[in-house]
DNA sequence: GCCGTTTTCGGCCCGACTGTTTTCAGTCG
C-alpha cells in the first residue's frame, strides 16, 4: 500500500512550492491531495487499477495529480518532486517545522543568510545575524530561538490514549476557573482520531481576557507561546501544545463546531453556507448581520439544512453528503457495550487476577468478560503452557461460581498464528475454550502473498472466532503488516467470523479506515481493550471511538449483544 | 491544481495573534 508514501511526497511538494512563493491555492491543492491519500481506505494501487477516472473521482485529485500518482506507481518516483527537491535544500523542510517559521520567513533566511537546516538557523539566530532583516526585531529573534527546541516535538503526533487522561485532568482544572461557564476538549481528540497533534479547549465565558490570563498560569504549563483576547497557545512540560479558545456563551455551539473540525469538514460546511447566502464562523451562522444559530451545535447544522453530524464522522469523507441525503449512520455508543472481548490475566502477562478482572468488569456494568491469555509459544508474554491450560480453566469456573457469573468470565485465549498459519494449541485445547482469538505477534516481514495466506489459514481453523488486532501495527513503532486485507475481509465474512477493533492505546487495530472498509462489506466486529492491567479497561472508549469513525452501528458489534446471544454466536461459528 | 444549483474560468473559509508596522504581513488553527 503506497498511500502514505504518495501522501508524504505531495505534502513535501506543497511545502516546497510554498517556500518558492507559488500560488497559495496550488499549494493548498497539493496539501489537500496529501490528506486524501493519507485518509484513503483502499490501497491507491487498487484505485489506480480501475483507471484514471477512478483516481480523479477522489476528492482533491484532478487530471494532473492523478497522472502524478500513476507516474509514482509505475516508476517509483515523481519527477516534479525531484525537480522541486533540487531547488529547495533538504533541510528547509525541518526549518519549516519550527513554530513561527513559515514559508516566507524560511525563504528570507535562506536567501539572505543561507539558512538550510536547524543548525544553521540556530547559528543565525544566536549570532544575531538575523538583525536588520525585514520584519526581524529582537523579540522575534529570541522567540524563534526558544522555539527551535520545539521543532521535533511540536510537529509530532501522539497516540490519543497517551494524552486522553492528561486532557481530561486539564479540562477539570479549566472548568474550575472562575468565569468559565462551559468548557470542552475539541479538535482531533473529540473526533477520536488515533493520534493528536495538540489539545484544543473551547471555553464559554463572558470574561475571556481574565480567564485566559489565569489559564496560562496553570501548573504543568512550561511555555506560553501566545495569549490574546480570545485565544492562547501554550506548551505543556513534555512539549504537548495546548490551545485555549474562548467564545461568548451564546456562541457555544458554533465554537464547538469551529474547534472540532476537521479543517476539511469545516471548509466544506462554510462553502455550503456561502452557497445559501450565509456565513459560518466560530460565532454563529449569519445572514448579513442577523445571527441564525450558534447557541448549540445542533442549531448550527440545522441552519445549514443538515442534521447534527457526530464528531467522529467529521473528516469530509462523505458525511456531509450522507447528512444531506438523510443517510447518516446510527453509531454504536460506549453505553451499549456489554463486555470486553480481549483481556489478559496473571495466567499470562497480565497484572491482575481473574477475580480482580471480574470485579473491575462488574463495576463497569459488564455482563461478560473474555479472558484471553496468550498461548504457549509467546514466551515473552508468558503464554500459558499446555500443562497449565486445565488449571486455568478450573480457576475461571471457580471465579464464575464465586461471582454468580456476574459478570460471566468467558474462557478464551489469544492464540499465536505461527509462521505457516497453523495455531499454537492443538484443536482439542481450542475446542475446550469458549472463545478463540487468533493473532500475529511474529514474522512481520513475510511477503504480502505469504502473510495473506498465513492469516487466511488461521482464520479458517474451525475453532477460531475472531481475528485479533489484524494488522499488528503499533503506533509510532511498527507499520501495518503487508497483506491483502480485502481478501481477508471477504473470507472472514464468508466464514461468519469477526474482526477485532483493539482499543489498546498504541494499537488501535483495526485502524479506522480499514474498519470502515470492512464495515462496508458487512463484517462483524469485536471491540476490546487488550487490557493487561485493570485501568486498561478504560480503553474501550477508544475502541468505540474507532468504531464510530468507521461508521459502525450497534448491530455490527458483537459485544453489544446479550450474553445468551453472544454464546449462541460463538457456538454457531463452530457449526 | 481543483472544481461547478454562482462559474469550464475565476474563484478558492474565516478569524486571531504577534511583531513589526503606522496599516500590515506572516503564521497558525
Amino acid at each position: 500500500m503506497k498511500n502514505a508514501e504518495i501522501a508524504r511526497i505531495f505534502q513535501e511538494m506543497a511545502e516546497m512550492l510554498a517556500f518558492l512563493g507559488e500560488n497559495p491555492f496550488r499549494v493548498r491543492a497539493y496539501a489537500q491531495a496529501a490528506r486524501t491519500l493519507a485518509d484513503l481506505e483502499a490501497p491507491i494501487e487498487a484505485v489506480a487499477a480501475q483507471g484514471t477516472e477512478a483516481l480523479e473521482a477522489l476528492p482533491a485529485i484532478g487530471p494532473d495529480l492523478a497522472a502524478k500518482i500513476q507516474e509514482y506507481l509505475h516508476t517509483g518516483a515523481i519527477q516534479a518532486h525531484a525537480r522541486l527537491a533540487q531547488q529547495v535544500p533538504q533541510g528547509i523542510l525541518e526549518v519549516l517545522r519550527v513554530p513561527g517559521v513559515g514559508p516566507k520567513t524560511a525563504k528570507l533566511l535562506w536567501d539572505r543568510l543561507g539558512v538550510n537546516s536547524l543548525e544553521t538557523l540556530q547559528a543565525a539566530l544566536a549570532s544575531g545575524r538575523v538583525r536588520g532583516l525585514p520584519g526581524f526585531g529582537e523579540k522575534k529573534r529570541r522567540h524563534l530561538l526558544e522555539n527551535l527546541a520545539l521543532a521535533e516535538t511540536a510537529a509530532q503526533r501522539r497516540p490519543l490514549g497517551a494524552v486522553l487522561g492528561q486532557a481530561r485532568a486539564l479540562l477539570e482544572q479549566v472548568r474550575a476557573q472562575p468565569g468559565v461557564v462551559q468548557a470542552e476538549v475539541c479538535g482531533s481528540l473529540r473526533r477520536y482520531r488515533e493520534t493528536v497533534g495538540d489539545l484544543d479547549f473551547l471555553i464559554a465565558t463572558e470574561k475571556p481576557a481574565e480567564v485566559l490570563a489565569a489559564l496560562v498560569r496553570l501548573p504543568g504549563i512550561a511555555d506560553v507561546e501566545a495569549v490574546g483576547e480570545n485565544r492562547a497557545t501554550v506548551f505543556l512540560q513534555g512539549g504537548l501544545q495546548v490551545d485555549f479558545k474562548t467564545v461568548p456563551p451564546a456562541a457555544w455551539g458554533s465554537g464547538l463546531q469551529y474547534l472540532t473540525g476537521s479543517k476539511a469538514h469545516s471548509i466544506k460546511l462554510r462553502t455550503l453556507a456561502q452557497k445559501q447566502g450565509l456565513k459560518l464562523n466560530e460565532y454563529g451562522v449569519w445572514r448579513g448581520k442577523a445571527r441564525l444559530a450558534g447557541e448549540d451545535e445542533e442549531g448550527v447544522y440545522r441552519a445549514l439544512g443538515l442534521p447534527w453530524i457526530p464528531p467522529p464522522l467529521r473528516e469530509d469523507s462523505g458525511e456531509i453528503e450522507a447528512a444531506q441525503g438523510g443517510r447518516l449512520p446510527r453509531l454504536v455508543t460506549l453505553q451499549e457495550i456489554r463486555g470486553d472481548l480481549q483481556v489478559h490475566s496473571r495466567w499470562s502477562d497480565g497484572k491482575a487476577s481473574l477475580l480482580e478482572l471480574a470485579q473491575a468488569a462488574a463495576k463497569l456494568g459488564y455482563e461478560y468478560l473474555a479472558v484471553t491469555d496468550h498461548s504457549q509459544s509467546l514466551k515473552v508474554a508468558h503464554g500459558v503452557p499446555l500443562d497449565k491450560v486445565q488449571a486455568r480453566l478450573k480457576e475461571i469456573r471457580q471465579v464464575n461460581e464465586q461471582t454468580g457469573g456476574k459478570p460471566y468470565l468467558l474462557a478464551g485465549a489469544e492464540v499465536e498464528v505461527l509462521a505457516d498459519g497453523s495455531l499454537d494449541y492443538p484443536e482439542k485445547v481450542l475446542r475446550g475454550l469458549e472463545v478463540v482469538l487468533v493473532a500475529v505477534h511474529s514474522h512481520f516481514h513475510l511477503s504480502r502473498a505469504q502473510q495473506t495466506k498465513r492469516i487466511l489459514r488461521a482464520l479458517e481453523h474451525p475453532a477460531v472466532h475472531i481475528l485479533a488486532h489484524p494488522t499488528a501495527r503499533m503506533l509510532g513503532v511498527r507499520k501495518e503488516l503487508e497483506a491483502d486485507w480485502e481478501k481477508i475481509f471477504r473470507r472472514a465474512q464468508a466464514l461468519g467470523k469477526a474482526l477485532e477493533i483493539d482499543g489498546y492505546y498504541d494499537r488501535m487495530d483495526l485502524p479506522d479506515t480499514l474498519a470502515r472498509q470492512a464495515g462496508g462489506m458487512g463484517l462483524l466486529f469485536s471491540l476490546s481493550t487488550d487490557a493487561h492491567q485493570l485501568d486498561h479497561l478504560r480503553f474501550m472508549e477508544l475502541a468505540v471511538g474507532t468504531a464510530q469513525r468507521a461508521w459502525l452501528g450497534p448491530q455490527q458489534i458483537l459485544n453489544t449483544r446479550s450474553l445468551a446471544a453472544l454464546l449462541d454466536w460463538l457456538r454457531a461459528v463452530r457449526g
